[in-house]
RNA sequence: GGGCCGUUAGCUCAACUGGCAGAGCAGGGCACUCUUAAUGCCAAGGCUGGAGGUUCGAUUCCUCCACGGCCUACCA
């Protein structure tokens, strides 16, 4: 049966409505929704939903209904909606959402079904579901028409109203503990707060070059300057790099800011929300996710980044001649990287990484690959840094703000001078609110997708975002 | 960007070393007033992702293209 053919004897259906001066197209019907009703409830009920499944008896007939909250059989009996009514049944399929009123009853077989007294037809679907029983499985499909993913693969509907969870539960947590949800520009006139390429877009009016923003840091802080003691922003961040299992070129990060705190409760922060949403979600601190699983019992395991490198034999981090002879040990490719801190993260990433399957701490980086956080105590080369790491994946990145413009102005014009191919200008206009005055601050910056990807058990990002980024068909 | 793999009916999948492309579901017809992957009978549905090539003959082998997946690189 070609698609045409289908779609055809689809719009015979349609017109059929139509010349029963029926509109098939309707409007507002109030109803409730189908997961609160009980065997108990008596009386008319009205819901809407889409119809999933029908199975045709002569004379009656039993659908599925499935609404956002559920499912719920009904029935269709000629004896009990007339002639007329069943006729219009006739006319419905697979897919078509209709209103329907009628009372409950449990069948011989012990389910609660509706049995249909009246119904309206509210929209006529002209394409086909998928299989009722295998769904959709094609994964670029699934991706391009994601509303047909959500409508037949509960997994996939799962998925998503868990992350929907996840994010009334961060802000939940963060407005309870007094920190003010704000909204910075996506646009910046200077790509900042990250190492990244940026999309870059034009004003028209201005007759200026935009950066969407790869990160929202710098203009939250200046919220700091400004006041505002306790800030988060859940943002869309951009960047223009590849795309794998766990990049999408749109992400979403949450960005917070706690004047006069530091990086250590920035820890403990992440700590408790991170564990609140586990417990509160599976009752439980142990999740699985792939073969293994992922214990959240707190607290959790730190680990100074310094110390990462001893188990390799490597006494002194600085020295280059150690750390390539770790690589020829280890038979790695060092992929012609020179600079000590690529090397040493290249390594971080093939063999330590991997197996940060609990979630850990590592704390105190070196000052180079941290050009906004505040030094270490007592040692001018290291900063107030952690990242946090879950099921091999970096999920965080928090640090102590650095507060000091000159220090500022003085760690922006290094970074310039190391290689880079993305651009790099001074945000002077940082510079000058800091200028002003910003308290000492902790600030932290977690993947939101990374950690649905972790909650749900999905290898994939583009299985937590609803309309992940793909090249156009043709 | 590089490597490997995939693309067959609307959907889910078959088709041995190159030999007439098959099934289930969905859709159509008939029967059926407690089914739930309803059931029984009947009929239909395909330029095998696209373009070339090899061959008597290509879903199958080769080349190119498109899209996707995984790995890899940049990044989070």
């Amino acid at each position: 049966m070609s698609e045409d053919t289908l779609k055809q004897e689809k719009k015979a259906k349609l017109d059929w409505w139509k010349s029963q001066g029926i509109e098939p197209y309707g409007r507002k019907f109030l109803r409730e929704p189908i997961s609160g009703l009980t065997a108990e409830r008596k009386g008319t009920v009205s819901i809407a939903g889409r119809i999933m499944t029908i199975r045709r008896h002569g004379k009656a007939a039993f659908c599925d209904v499935m609404d956002q909250s559920g499912k719920i059989q009904v029935y269709f009996k000629k004896d009990i909606i007339g002639d007329v009514l069943f006729e219009r049944f006739k006319n419905l399929d697979v897919g078509d959402i209709v209103g329907l009123k009628g009372e409950l009853f449990i069948t011989h077989t012990g389910q609660l079904t509706l049995l249909v007294k009246d119904f309206v037809i509210l929209s006529k679907i002209l394409g086909t579901l998928p299989e009722k029983w295998h769904g959709l499985r094609d994964v670029e499909v699934r991706y391009r028409k994601r509303y047909l993913d959500l409508i037949v693969n509960p997994e996939s509907r799962e998925i998503f109203f868990l992350r929907i969870k996840i994010l009334n539960m961060i802000r939940d947590f963060l407005n309870s503990a007094g920190y003010l949800e704000v909204e910075t520009p996506m646009m910046h006139p200077i790509p900042g707060g990250a190492e990244a390429r940026p999309f870059i877009t034009h004003h028209n009016a201005l007759d200026m070059d935009l950066y969407l923003r790869i990160a929202p840091e710098l203009y939250l802080k200046r919220l700091l300057v400004g006041g505002m003691e306790k800030v988060y922003e859940i943002n869309r961040s951009f960047r223009n790099e590849g795309i794998s299992t766990l990049h999408n070129p749109e992400f979403t990060m949450l960005e917070l800011y706690c004047a006069y705190g530091d990086y250590q409760e920035m820890m403990e922060l992440t700590e408790n929300l991170i564990s609140h949403i586990v417990n509160e979600i599976f009752k439980s601190h142990e999740i699985d996710f792939g073969d293994t699983k992922i214990d959240f019992s707190l607290p959790w395991k730190k680990i100074y980044w310094e110390d990462c490198w001893k188990k390799f034999g490597i006494e002194n981090w600085k020295d280059k001649q150690q750390i390539k002879k770790v690589f020829s040990d280890l038979h790695l490719d060092t992929e012609g990287k020179e600079d000590i801190f690529e090397l040493l993260d290249l390594l971080f990433k093939r063999t330590i990484e991997p197996e940060l399957i609990d979630p850990t701490f590592i704390i105190k980086f070196p000052i180079e690959t941290s050009p906004l956080a505040k030094c270490w105590p007592g040692e001018s080369s290291m900063v107030e840094r952690f990242e946090l790491y879950i099921g091999g994946l970096e999920i965080a990145n928090a640090y102590s703000e650095l507060n000091d413009p000159l220090e500022q102005k003085k760690r922006f014009l290094e970074e310039m001078e190391r290689p880079s191919e993305r651009p790099k200008v001074v945000d002077e206009d940082y510079i000058e609110a800091l200028e002003y005055g910003m308290p000492p601050a902790g600030g932290l910056g977690i993947g939101i997708d990374r950690l649905v990807m972790i909650l749900t058990g999905c290898l994939s990002i583009r299985d937590v975002i609803l309309f992940p980024l793909l090249r156009p068909k043709q």
